[in-house]
DNA sequence: GGGCGCGGTTACTTCAACGTCACCGCCCAG
DNA sequence: CTGGGCGGTGACGTTGAAGTAACCGCGCCC
């Protein structure tokens, strides 16, 4: 009989699955290959702010996991596209994405309230 | 006019706030008090290898997001619990915990054939 | 064949995250 | 009034993730 281990265990290995997928990079490049395939530099001139070493990192890991799937056309440049796992993992991931944005604002004022709050709280002290 | 950001340009708060929630332990604890609230220990027990440093950064970093809220009961120890806000986060995230759990063995899966590939071109050159 | 763009790779550095450990105040039990 | 558990905090060191920049082979075009 075999554990039956979660996400909460850490040897877990569905603990390193979940690390993988909730990852900022991991969710905006599914979302990306999940409209079309593209090309690595298409990718990288897309995602701001990456650079080429931690976007070649990011997608060999994506690719090792079974994610993505980098296909080289004879005489042409390599596309990188969503597998059948992978396509499984762009709605949670697009979820993630339309939260973010949507309730931007409030985290926001949330943020501006702590600070202010923490600023009271050490000018009365 | 603002311009319209989204979570693919670095600056747009939207990211920074993705990067705080595509993110295992954000998940794993709004997870945690989503089944009920709960106190510092608690959490730390239940959340394997973590450690408290870690546990209290995250927890703060959750609370001025204003996911989390932090109740001390007058002479009681604190309890952790969601917000209004931190409850709309449960579903996405509880998706991707579910999606860890149940593709687990389908990603051993693709890291296996892919470093049985790697080791195979390596030992061909 | 020389230059250019693409798609990386590599070596080196930098920086933030994390672990460890000692310590603290508070409250309660004995 | 002392000892122990709880809920942290702070200093310190380590590590790993990420940035930087130089370089590289390939194919294409002039």
């Amino acid at each position: 009989m075999t554990p039956e281990w979660t996400v909460f265990s850490a040897q877990c290995p569905s603990r390193q699955s979940l690390a993988r997928i909730a990852n900022k990079w991991t969710a905006m490049i599914v979302i990306l290959l999940h409209e079309q395939p593209r090309r690595f530099g298409e990718i990288h001139r897309e995602l701001d702010g990456i650079s080429k070493k931690v976007l070649t990192d990011t997608l060999r890991a994506l690719e090792r996991d079974g994610m993505i799937h980098r296909a080289t056309p004879s005489g042409g440049h390599p596309r990188y596209e969503l597998t059948d796992l992978g396509r499984t993992l762009h709605d949670p991931l697009q979820a993630l994405q339309d939260w973010a944005e949507t309730h931007v604002e409030d985290v926001l004022a949330a943020q501006d309230r702590y600070d202010t709050a923490m600023d009271e709280q050490t000018l009365a002290r």
